[in-house]
DNA sequence: ATGACACGCGTTGCGTGA
């Protein structure tokens, strides 16, 4: 099976990237973050008519994350168990949908982004990590050979060779202790990010900015990652990421990453 | 060229992203 993560920067303005790259590539699972459209606005047609199922989890124009499979869709879930609320009345932000596509329990994520370091958005960030951990190891505790992929952005830099320069990001959000640790608590709950296992190399980026010529001189970050839990890390068996998906007319800022995963 | 931000909403600017 091959199980891929996009956060394709809007859903309605790249539909037909998302097509293509459905039939270039063969993916049999794709997990779309910032989709930007409600559910009713989705574009589903285009995908269902070549053979994708089509779950969404959409409320405005900001977020958005969405499952397309041709593997099958079953117990959708808009949202994790004790998801951190945004805003006064709190709402769920439209950042976490799970669906079980093909025997996989498929978690695609839209981590807050966390704007600055003190911004209260950025304490809403640690919290929605620490959540998303706390129920990720319940999976694990209800069943230890659960079949788990928590794929997205994660919005974390985990390493400092996973920014092009580290000084530039001395004091903003994605490289901090505080993120890091709270990225990394995930594999203290026994998750392994099964990406970098294929990819080790330094300066290996999903995502460069629109501005400053940030693609053409290669000054990405490594932010697009997936935590799969110890059964489904067993089969994971390569990954790529498809770089040249930032080229050409109206690229998203970030590209897909695409897991292989063997048969059970 | 991989090339100098882009999205949706709503209206000619604004909030957001990282």
């Amino acid at each position: 099976m091959l199980l891929a993560t996009w956060n394709i920067n809007s859903i309605r303005a790249r539909v037909d990237r998302a097509v293509a790259f459905l039939e270039r590539t063969g993916v049999d699972v794709l997990a779309l973050q910032e989709t930007k459209v409600k559910d009713q606005a989705f574009p589903r047609e285009p995908f269902e008519a070549l053979g994708y199922e089509v779950v969404t989890h959409g409320y405005s124009q900001w977020n958005g994350v969405a499952v397309l499979s041709r593997v099958g869709v079953a117990d959708v879930e808009r949202g994790f168990p004790g998801q951190p609320t945004w805003g006064d009345p709190g709402v769920a932000e439209a950042r976490a949908l799970g669906v079980t596509c093909g025997g996989v329990r498929v978690w695609s994520l839209y981590v807050p982004n966390g704007r600055e370091v003190g911004d209260p958005h950025y304490t809403y960030k640690l919290d929605w990590l620490a959540a998303l951990r706390d129920a990720a190891q319940g999976w694990l505790a209800t069943d230890p050979r659960a079949q788990v992929a928590m794929v997205g952005d994660w919005n974390v830099a985990p390493l400092d060779t996973d920014v092009w320069d580290v000084g530039w990001f001395a004091g903003r959000t994605h490289v901090t202790p505080a993120e890091r640790d709270a990225f990394t608590a995930f594999a203290h709950a026994g998750y392994t990010e099964v990406s970098r296992v294929h990819l080790p190399a330094e300066r290996t980026f999903t995502y460069w900015d629109y501005q400053q010529l940030r693609f053409p001189r290669d000054e990405g970050m490594r932010i697009d990652l997936t935590y799969a839990s110890p059964a489904l890390a067993a089969r994971v068996t390569g990954a790529r990421i498809e770089r040249d998906e930032r080229k050409g007319k109206q690229p998203s800022d970030h590209v897909p990453v695409v897991l292989e995963i063997a048969e059970p």
